[in-house]
DNA sequence: GCCTGTCAAGAGCATTGCTCTCATTTGTTG
DNA sequence: CAACAAATGAGAGCAATGCTCTTGACAGGC
């Protein structure tokens, strides 16, 4: 990519423009959900006409595109932030404070979080190269504590050291290979079913699907779901 | 209620109507997804112009809320089905009858099933005094199996006895209450652990959060986390 | 200083949810 | 059976939406 600063003004001006439209249909899309952002209230708010926004964003898609993107972005930096508040080799801590963020951000967010990971927008579909990058800063971070504890001989393996089955084995191969790994086979799965799973607490609890007053202490139920999820991964606790 | 049959032939071809509209507003949904169902396409596709639908129902929400009980209600039938098929004393046998049924008919029916654990539609808010009923079948049945086991003296504790912090015991209290279970506090939490996880896995293979082509066995790797999942609840496989 | 390319505006098309009025069908009842 | 009343369908209409096209103005680069 050329990036930098584009010397010509105008090239300026028409960036800013951009970043203007996607800081204004990131307050729509907070505030009244995907759905129903729409173009035209974005060009409303910025002051001009409706068909003037289509000379910056090609239609409400890639608006929409611009917006997971930066929801995605956004998120990771959050995430990766906590994780390296942490001591690196508290590397419980770390998977923690990865979960906390995530929840967190979840439940600050919820409309840009489902965004993300909730059902998809009606004939919308992201374009994978220009969301897989910052879509997988989470994974890669919770992938990178079970590696780091694994290098350090902290994992332990518990009794999953069953041996996965081959056409699972393959895939995992695969993706220890892309990702630099040195986690077994059977804690990468793990990983994976962490990795899920973690999503799957913060989902029921952003799109409601908890009963209205099933739960009253969400934080102290979240907690407990990390600290079983901690131990899924092979993560030990610190010493006492 | 009094349901039945209603006598007057009125009434009857009021309900009959009122089922050809949720019949092909489920068809546009499965077809086109949640947000592009629309009031009018139905209306063309009953050979009826868009105002005479209102007189059946009173709104595109209404018909969404229709659309939820008729799904819950389709998903229910399915994994309640699913888990009578095995063996009573089955218990590992019945839980991962019921993952793979919850998961089975998540992929068949994606954007039904996005409808009901995916983002909430914007403006939409399911009525919960209709659709909490057939919406608890699930969770329902997965507590009825941890119960069963717990009953029969088949659910091993694992490290898993210790305390919960007081105010999740509570709501954990009220929960057990409700539902006349007789499982211990932690493995209710670990209970919604499961639940929640089994639906974290289902929605990433559903909403395409695992990449394109990151796992080719996902029969497998779902397979493997059943497994897990099951361990967590306690559920022991059926003796070799 | 002129020209070219970028930009905003406006009109317009097809679509949506929903309401209103009016005519027609239909079931019930005298 | 006939008359009435209720239920039903049709159509027009309003306020939105996404998106396209044409027209005019403005400003940057030679």
């Amino acid at each position: 990519m050329p990036a930098g600063k584009p010397a010509t003004p105008r090239e300026r001006a028409r960036i800013r423009t951009i970043e203007d439209i996607v800081r204004l249909g990131r307050e729509h899309l907070a505030l009244h959900g995907a759905a129903a952002l729409s173009l035209r209230a974005v060009a409303r708010d910025l002051g001009v006409v409706s068909s003037a926004v289509y000379r910056y964003v090609a239609s409400r898609e890639e608006l929409l595109t611009l917006l997971v993107i930066d929801a995605y972005d956004e998120l990771g930096a959050e995430v990766e932030a906590a994780v390296a508040a942490r001591r690196p080799a508290d590397f419980d801590g770390r998977f923690r404070a990865l979960g906390s963020a995530v929840r967190a951000w979840a439940l600050r967010e919820p409309a840009r979080y489902g965004l993300l990971y909730g059902s998809p927008v009606p004939g919308y579909r992201a374009p994978a190269e220009r969301t897989t990058v910052p879509g997988t800063r989470v994974i890669n971070a919770l992938m990178g504590i079970l590696d780091g504890a694994c290098r350090a001989g902290r994992l332990t393996a518990g009794d999953s050291t069953a041996a996965v089955v081959p056409a699972l084995a393959a895939d995992l191969g695969r993706i220890r290979r892309d990702m630099g790994l040195t986690v077994p086979d059977p804690l990468v799965a793990r990983g994976a079913l962490v990795w899920t799973s973690l999503f799957g607490a913060v989902s029921f609890e952003v799109f409601g699907q908890y009963g209205a007053d099933t739960f009253a202490a969400r934080d102290e139920l979240f907690a407990h779901h990390l600290g079983v999820l901690a131990g899924i991964a092979g993560l030990q606790p610190p010493a006492p």
